[in-house]
DNA sequence: AATGAATGAGGATTCATTCAT
DNA sequence: CATGAATGAATCCTCATTCAT
């Protein structure tokens, strides 16, 4: 309904198959070489627009970046969202948020490319134009999640709640990097064993379990 | 002693005092800017240096780039061994280490945005050049740690130690970020309230307690 | 027609006005300064073309140099095809093809200089990019003028053809060098007097005869 | 004795080993890359001498450059006084003044790589510089054996000498190009064949041949 | 609304030459 | 006299953005 600040009016009015081409070829070109060496005129090429209407879509580079952020984000919340929160044990809950989050990375890795990105601190004004927009509801999930589970007795009251969702949180977010940075994929490797990036099952599980100790969960 | 793949022998010949110019500068431009829109004309009249010798010192704005990096790395290692891994309780360890990692990091906060910027995708290239020198003496001794804290009867048996390693690295990973990287900072704020940076000791207790609860210690 | 591998689909979109001041200005300075010296924002600026433009028209300075040259040499092509190789005796040819030669190197001076630069070893790169389009069918005109010549038994048969004809093309190229480089043209005045290269007929005449005796023809 | 223009008396004292170095190691680079893409700084080092003492020997790059052609220069000077002009008949002269030739440019490539350079207009001021100096009493030599091959009777009278003095010159220009330069080697194989560079004799004869025919001589 | 040609500031890198040691 | 570190102007090329059509 709304639309959005990063981009302009005429974007909502084309095709969804352009707007998504447009998406798709930024999101790859921007992961793979970075923002400042990502090339606006190229992209628009690649998806098959003239960079004349790029710029009749968005403001700047930074702005179709910050869309495209955007946009992720949206989907990465929606993907948290449907974690269930409410249904089952703790320990259920967050192998189910695990498991999710390894399916999006797995969706979209180039995606998770971006959020490193931003990370980045030469990127400090845009990611402060991004953090009003940006739903990150799962945030307060994870916090409603433990809230519950405190009151379940499943999870130690004398625990720093707030601590232990950014914890959470942690967990998530090292999990997808390691799964699409080279760099992080390598130092799970030094750790794990080679290939160890393949296999989810350990990888949800001792995720899953140490977090649960660290909550003080009989499990 | 035996000189780097990032820097000629020219660089070693130059007085400390103009090395530890051109080393500051550069780390705080590239913190700034990032890698792609660091300027190293710039550079070099902010440390002091004309572009010809720099480029007499280093190969390319690449290599300038490793070679702080590595240095940074180093420093970071060497800290990380000032631990004491073998004295007291893995209780205590974790908390030299968290300790440390702090303190590296008010010292060295632009070192460590560019660690941020290495693990970034676009600079796969980089990173891989990289990954043969950097010393991470100190991920061999979470691993160290651990196994000691278990033959001592510290930590339960059952537990995944690789894992736990991971764990803990990603943990100080993760704070070493929310300390120097404004994108970090706003999320931990987030989840910790405002101002959280700063009570250092709330940030060590709730890592180290989290971890030691994961790890199955009596504490 | 079918474009040049040497520049760009929008380089053929311009004024034919705005291609022939960039050729014209470009040709001028490489004679002038030759390849390496030669600046390629200034001649942009000499041709009133941003650089920007000249690199949408050339992939690089290497391109634009083969488009001139590949111009020039397609010039020169179609100019020694007028030389009615049909027409009249042997003679009668050979002294269309040197007035025609001389003509080319007054209306083309610079044109000349390229075709020396070109010559030089260090454009061995380049020049093994044009040798597969260079248009110079007018060296199958030299032996195709001297076949006929032999049928028509004005030349003698024992004479070997091929090696002939490179003496005629010989004598074309340094003609055209002595009366466009300064180095051949001190070198020309030093065997035939100063002034020499103006003296047109007596260089028409002096090849012209020479080449005749040394095909055996009667005149 | 008296000291060329273009080293300084420095260059002198230095043993003949080290000048000879610096001869050789110029001539190959310059030859290998033209003048201006040429590097100094490497040609000091790959000779085994610092830059320092490059410039104490020579005034600047473009002297050394000419104090390379200058040597070979006198060299092919020698070389072709070595022709005994006075002995046997034209023909025969002719014949030895080709072998000279391709002797001459069978050992010192690079040094004919070099003459084709200073041919270039780029050159044009140093070329000017270089033709009050360079030693090419050759070129009077074929004045001289044409002169006395009228008087003995071997060459016609009606014959313009100073043209066909050119004539020869140009023709062993042109064997010297097309044994050295790429591109005219390219041509020669053009008209001559595949490895007609290599059938010296044949390079002999037609060009001895040629020229013959061309004054008038029987044989 | 769409196009894509045009712009020109900007930036990594090179290299002839100087000069302090 | 020899050295080689230091200098910085110069150059090729890129690309975000504009705007006439």
């Amino acid at each position: 309904m709304s639309s959005s600040p990063f981009y302009k009016e005429t974007f909502d009015k084309i095709s969804p198959e352009k707007q998504d081409s447009i998406f798709t070829t930024a999101i790859t070109v921007f992961a793979e070489c970075g923002f400042d060496a990502a090339n606006i005129n190229d992209i628009a090429k690649l998806a098959g627009v003239s960079i004349g209407s790029m710029y009749s879509y968005f403001e700047s580079k930074e702005d179709l970046f910050l869309a495209l952020v955007e946009k992720g984000l949206e989907l990465l919340d929606r993907a948290m969202n449907e974690c269930c929160p409410d249904e089952g044990t703790i320990s259920e809950v967050l192998e189910r948020i695990f498991r999710v989050a390894i399916r999006y990375t797995e969706k979209h890795p180039d995606m998770c490319r971006l959020y490193l990105l931003i990370t980045t601190d030469n990127m400090k004004a845009q990611t402060e134009r991004l953090s009003d927009r940006a739903e990150m509801s799962f945030r307060e999930m994870y916090k409603a999640v433990l809230r519950r589970a405190v009151e379940k007795g499943e999870v130690r009251r004398d625990i720093d709640l707030d601590a232990a969702a950014l914890f959470i949180d942690n967990a998530v977010v090292m999990l997808q990097f390691s799964l699409t940075s080279r760099y992080y994929q390598l130092r799970m490797e030094h750790y794990l064993g080679a290939k160890s990036g393949d296999d989810y099952e350990r990888l949800v599980r001792s995720n899953v379990d140490f977090i649960c100790r660290g909550l003080g969960v009989d499990f």
